[in-house]
DNA sequence: GATTTATTTCCACGGCTGTCGAAATGAGCC
DNA sequence: GGCTCATTTCGACAGCCGTGGAAATAAATC
């Protein structure tokens, strides 16, 4: 994953409105669900979430789909692993792993190797 | 980690300067860098280099400490742990886990729980 | 073809962001 | 105290961001 896709995907879920979204589509899974239904859920006037998806998708985070007179929107799963995958390798690793086993949350990371770290 | 302080990580990554900035300080390792050495590595002016560093610190990304006329930043390795941590229990689980074993980069996340899912 | 429903596009507006020159602060050195 | 070096604060500016009203598009249904 490049350093500019890479911003592109921060710069995405960095705002509230488009981080609930994204998550609520995680959860959804890779179904999707329709634009009316998260806006719905999340209370937002349709041409605003409109704006919102844009920017997602502009960002490769979120595939559509037509259906009927619905747009169906879904997260990507390889996006959003890629950009695990970045942070984890660029943004956690100094001379040693600093990013092994800790936290309290239950939850463990092993990782190995760096390719073009400029 | 609280949602807000993962849109003000996100937010503070989200900048080219910055993320630089950033993967310097963790490449530097915990004993961190003069902002002046980050400032010629990165060749940013000294102001302009000094408001990024104010928002990876209100971030809780970076620490400063003073040694002699040097201020010294190191990277906070735990709070980009629980980022990490954030993302991948709220933003990469369907249903099933989708962020398990995948991609190209020698890499793997095992992980369980999440708690607060709105 | 006309109507209804789902969503997007267009436009405008206030507010925040990133940048940088210039001045201020802080610390060491003579 | 006076001088120098490292960094921050202040002030200004262009540009992007998030929002929502209003109109346009797209598809189903009659």
């Amino acid at each position: 994953m490049e350093k500019i896709d890479v911003l592109a995907a921060l710069a995405a879920l960095a705002q509230d409105n488009r981080l609930d979204t994204f998550r609520l589509l995680v959860r959804a899974g890779p179904d999707g669900l329709p634009a009316g239904q998260v806006a719905a859920a999340l209370g937002l006037p349709p041409n605003t979430l409109s704006f919102h998806f844009d920017r997602l998708r502009q960002a490769g985070l979120v595939t559509v789909r037509r259906a009927g007179r619905s747009m169906i929107y879904a997260a990507r799963f390889d996006t959003m692993r890629a950009l695990l995958g970045y942070l984890t390798e660029n943004c956690c690793e100094g001379p040693p792993n600093r990013c092994g086993p800790a936290s309290k949350t239950g939850r463990a990371v092993i990782l190995s190797n760096k390719d073009g770290v400029a």
